[in-house]
DNA sequence: CTGTTAGCGCCTTCAA
DNA sequence: TTGAAGGCGCTAACAG
C-alpha cells in the first residue's frame, strides 16, 4: 500500500494486523484505514504467508468418495467456524494423481485435517514443512484420531439394538462400493465385536452392483435364521426391506433392519427404518477450537452431547418373530 | 535449497523448472535432482507465488448445500484433470461467514469456479487481484456461463418425456428445502416455459417438511387431472409415488413420474423411477481445459456426447390412463 | 508513537 | 552453461 496514507509501511502493518503491542495514534489508524479502503488495498496473502512462515488455511483432506450427510454438515459447521476464527476452509478430496505431498507444493496450509488415511511419507512431508497435522477420523501414523466418533461404536449400537429386542442371529451388510470399505468395514468389525460381546450369532454378506441379487442375499440370510440386519446405511437398509419384501418376508415381523444417517430414505421407506443418527454440532466447535488454536475463536455454547450417535427407533425393527 | 549440489540458484530454478530456454547438462541436472531428493527440498508454493503473482490453486466455490451425485462426480473428475495439469484444486462451500472476498485474503487462486452466484463486489475484487474467473452453473455479473448444461433443460426434458407419452395436465414438485430454489427453480421454470410450447396445463407445488402432508399435495394434483409429475430429483419422485400409493392411485397407471439424478433410491423404489441422468465426464475436461490455458494438459478423448443429459424410462411412466 | 531496515524464498535479467 | 544481484509485498526487530 502506497503510504498516500503519508505513513509508514510499519505503521499499515500495524493498524491491518490490530497488533496488541502498538499504541496508534486513533487519527492516524482511521488515516490508514481511510486510504485502505479508497486504494481497495489488501496484503498479499502470499508475501504474508512468506514472511510469517504460515498461511491462515485450513485444509480438510477428505476421501475419494462423496461426503454427504451428517459429515456434509459438519464440514460446513466447521469452514463457518474457522472463518469466525480467521482461517479459511477449503476441502480437497483425495484422487489417484494428486497426494498431499503434491497439494503442499501449492499452499502450506496452517493445519490439515486428515479425514482419510495418511502414508508415512504424506505425514512426514507435512510435518517438515511445519504443517499442523490433525487426524480427524483419518489415520496419520504416530497421531491420535481426534474424532468423538468411532465408526465401530456406530456398528456397535446397531447390534446392541438389535440384542434389546431379543434377536440372536444378526448380520451386518455392507454396501457394493468397495471404495467405502474404509468406512464400512469398522462398522462392520464393531457389529461383530459386539456380537460376540453378548453372545449372537453374526455374519456379514456384501451387496453386489446387480440389484437383483440382493433378493437372494436376503434369503440367504433368513433362510440360515437371521432375524435382525444391520445396513452399512439407510440405503443399503432400503434395499434390504425391497429384498425381504420382495421374497414375501414382512419387516420387522420376520426380519427387523437397522440403517445409518436418518436420512430421508429411510423416513419415507415403508415400514419407516429404524436407524442411527450423529450428533455432530459439538464436534465441529471441537474441531475449530483445535484449529484455531492462539486466535480468538468466538465462545460456544452447545454443552458436549451425551451421545455423540443415537438410535432412532422406527419401524424396522420388532422383536423376532412378531409384529 | 543450500547450493549442497554445488551448483547456483539459478541453475536449480531452471532445472526444477524445466526451463524451456535453458540448456542444462544432464550431468548438472541429475546433480540438482539428487541433492533435491536428499534434501528434501522443494520450492515454497508462497515464495513461487509471490515472484510470479500466481498460483498454481484452481478453487471451486460451491454453493452452501450438499454437492452429490452427478455434480460430486463431475467435481472428482476435474479435481483429478487439473492435477494431471499441474494445478491443484480446492473446494469451498459457500458460507454465511464469509464471501470471496474474505476467501481471497488468503490465498491468490489462478482461477475461481463460480459454481454459485457471485455479487458484484465479488467479482470485481477477484478480477482486481488477476484471479481469472470462470462462471460454470453460477452467475457472475458480466461473465457467460460455461456450463454445457442448463437446470431448465433438466425440467425441459422431463415435461417433453411425460408429453411424449400423451400427458397433458403435468405438474412440478419442489423440494422442501429452499435452499435448493436456486437449482430447482430454473428446472421448474424450464419445465413450465416446454409445457407452454406444448400445449400442455402446468402447475407446481411445493414440498413441505411434514412428509404426511405429501399425501394431500398428491392427492389435489391428480383430483384437478394432472396425470404426469415432474420431481425436482429422485429423492422428491419417491416419496410423490409413496403418497401416490398410499392414497390407492396405481403408478403409473395414474400418475407417472419423472425424477432426476439416476440414484440408487429410483432403482430400488417400486415401480423403479424413470428419471434423468447426466453425462458430465466431457463437461469436466472442456473445464480443465479451460483453467489450464498455458499448460500442457493432457490430451482427453472423450467426445462431446449428443447430450448433456438423457432420459433413463423406467417403470414410473406410461402413458396416461391405463398400465 | 512512528520511521528505517533487513530479509522471508524464489525467479529472472544480465554478465561472465 | 552458470553466477550475481535485484526485487516481488510484507512483517518485525530496532532505532528515533
Amino acid at each position: 500500500m502506497a503510504e498516500a496514507a503519508g505513513v509508514s509501511r510499519t505503521t499499515v502493518s500495524f493498524v491491518l494486523n490490530d497488533r496488541p503491542g502498538a499504541a496508534i495514534s486513533e487519527t492516524t489508524r482511521q488515516r490508514v484505514l481511510q486510504a485502505a479502503a479508497t486504494l481497495g488495498y489488501v496484503p498479499s496473502p502470499e508475501a504474508r504467508a512468506l514472511k510469517t512462515g504460515r498461511s491462515d488455511i485450513v485444509l480438510c483432506l477428505l476421501p475419494d468418495w462423496p461426503i454427504t450427510g451428517p459429515l456434509g454438515v459438519l464440514l460446513k459447521k466447521l469452514s463457518a467456524h474457522l472463518a469466525e476464527a480467521g482461517l479459511t476452509m477449503f476441502s480437497h478430496q483425495r484422487n489417484a494423481v494428486d497426494d498431499l505431498t503434491q497439494v503442499l507444493q501449492s499452499t502450506t496450509p496452517a493445519a490439515v485435517v486428515a479425514m482419510c488415511d495418511l502414508t508415512p511419507a504424506e505425514a512426514a512431508f507435512a510435518q517438515q514443512r511445519g504443517v499442523h497435522l490433525v487426524a480427524w477420523m483419518g489415520v496419520i501414523p504416530g497421531y491420535p484420531d481426534e474424532a468423538g466418533l468411532r465408526q465401530s461404536d456406530v456398528g456397535r449400537l446397531q447390534v446392541s439394538a438389535l440384542a434389546g429386542l431379543g434377536h440372536e442371529r444378526v448380520a451386518y451388510v455392507l454396501p457394493h462400493d468397495t471404495d467405502l470399505a474404509w468406512f464400512s468395514d469398522p462398522r462392520r468389525d464393531g457389529a461383530s465385536e459386539r456380537a460376540a460381546e453378548l453372545g449372537l450369532a453374526f455374519e456379514h454378506v456384501r451387496l453386489t452392483d446387480d440389484v437383483g441379487s440382493t433378493t437372494g442375499l436376503v434369503d440367504g440370510l433368513t433362510t440360515s435364521g437371521t432375524t435382525g440386519v444391520c445396513a452399512y446405511n439407510d440405503e443399503v437398509a432400503f434395499s434390504v426391506v425391497k429384498a425381504a419384501q420382495r421374497l414375501g418376508r414382512e419387516v420387522p415381523r420376520d426380519l427387523s433392519v437397522v440403517g445409518v444417517d436418518d436420512s430421508v430414505i429411510g423416513r419415507l421407506s415403508e415400514p419407516s427404518i429404524t436407524t442411527v443418527s450423529f450428533e455432530l454440532a459439538h464436534e465441529a466447535e471441537n474441531l475449530a477450537a483445535l484449529l484455531a488454536v492462539g486466535r480468538n475463536l468466538p465462545a460456544r455454547s452447545s454443552a458436549r452431547p451425551a451421545e455423540v450417535i443415537r438410535l432412532v427407533p422406527r419401524a424396522s425393527t420388532a422383536p423376532p418373530g412378531r409384529a
